[in-house]
DNA sequence: AGAACATTTGGTATTTTATGCAAATGATGC
DNA sequence: GCATCATTTGCATAAAATACCAAATGTTCT
C-alpha cells in the first residue's frame, strides 16, 4: 500500500497546522520585519504571554521559526525565506475566492 | 487599533486551516495529477465517502479547489497553480527540520 | 548567591474539529 | 415520473486544540 504518500501528507499537514491559527499567522507576519522577542510579540498580539509563548513553541517545533537567546530575551525569527512567499500565494487564493474568476474551462 | 493586520491574519489562517489535515493534504497531492471525483478520491484516501465529501467541501469553501459536474460525477480540481509550489516550500521546511542545520550564528 | 526580569510549563475548563452511519438531495437516462 | 448512481447533510460521539492563571525554570548582573 502507498504508505509513502500518506506519510508525506501527514508531515505536510503538520506544518500547515502549525501556521493555521490567527495568532500564529499574525506572528509570522510580524517576523517578516525581523526578529522579535516574546514580550514584543505579546504586546502586539494581545493574548496572555504564556499563550504567545506556546504559539511560538509550536512554530518552532515545526521548523518555521528559530529561536536565539540575546541578552535576557529570546528572539524568534523566520527560518525559511520561502514562507513569506507562500503567504503571498495564500493571499492570491483569498483574492480569487472573493472575486471568483473561474479557471479556463476545457471541455 | 490595527484591526487590519489582525483581520488579514485571520483570513490567511482560514486558508491554512483548510489545508491542515492529513486527508485534505493527501487530496491536494492527488489533485496535482488532474481533476478527480469524490468516489475516486475516496478509494485512495480510505475514509468514508461522506467524510471525504466534507473535506472537499472545506477545501472548496476556502477557494483551494473548484468543483464541476461532469456526467453523474462532480470533479474537483486545484483552483490555483501556486498551491503545488508552496507545498514544495513546506517540503523545504520539513527537510530543514529533519536535518537541523542551524542558521548562521552571529554573536 | 540573590534580586529582577523573561520565558516556559502544568493544570483545567471550554470550544472546535473529525468521524461514520443513516437519511436526504441532486443528476442522469429510460 | 421513476429507477439508479453520486454526492451531500444531519446527528451523535470521540478526539484535539485553545486560553488563562499560577507556578516553575532560566538568564543576567551585582
Amino acid at each position: 500500500m502507498d504508505t509513502t504518500e500518506l506519510e508525506l501528507a501527514r508531515n505536510r499537514a503538520k506544518v500547515f497546522k502549525a501556521m493555521a491559527h490567527p495568532s500564529r499567522m499574525h506572528i509570522i507576519g510580524l517576523l517578516r520585519d525581523g526578529p522579535r522577542n516574546v514580550g514584543e510579540l505579546t504586546a502586539t498580539i494581545g493574548s496572555d504571554i504564556s499563550t504567545v509563548s506556546k504559539h511560538l513553541g509550536i512554530l518552532k517545533k515545526s521548523g518555521i521559526v528559530s529561536a536565539e537567546q540575546r541578552g535576557k530575551s529570546v528572539y524568534y525569527e523566520l527560518y525559511c525565506s520561502c514562507i513569506p512567499e507562500f503567504v503571498r500565494c495564500v493571499d492570491e487564493v483569498i483574492a480569487h475566492n472573493i472575486c471568483p474568476v473561474r479557471p479556463a474551462r476545457r471541455n
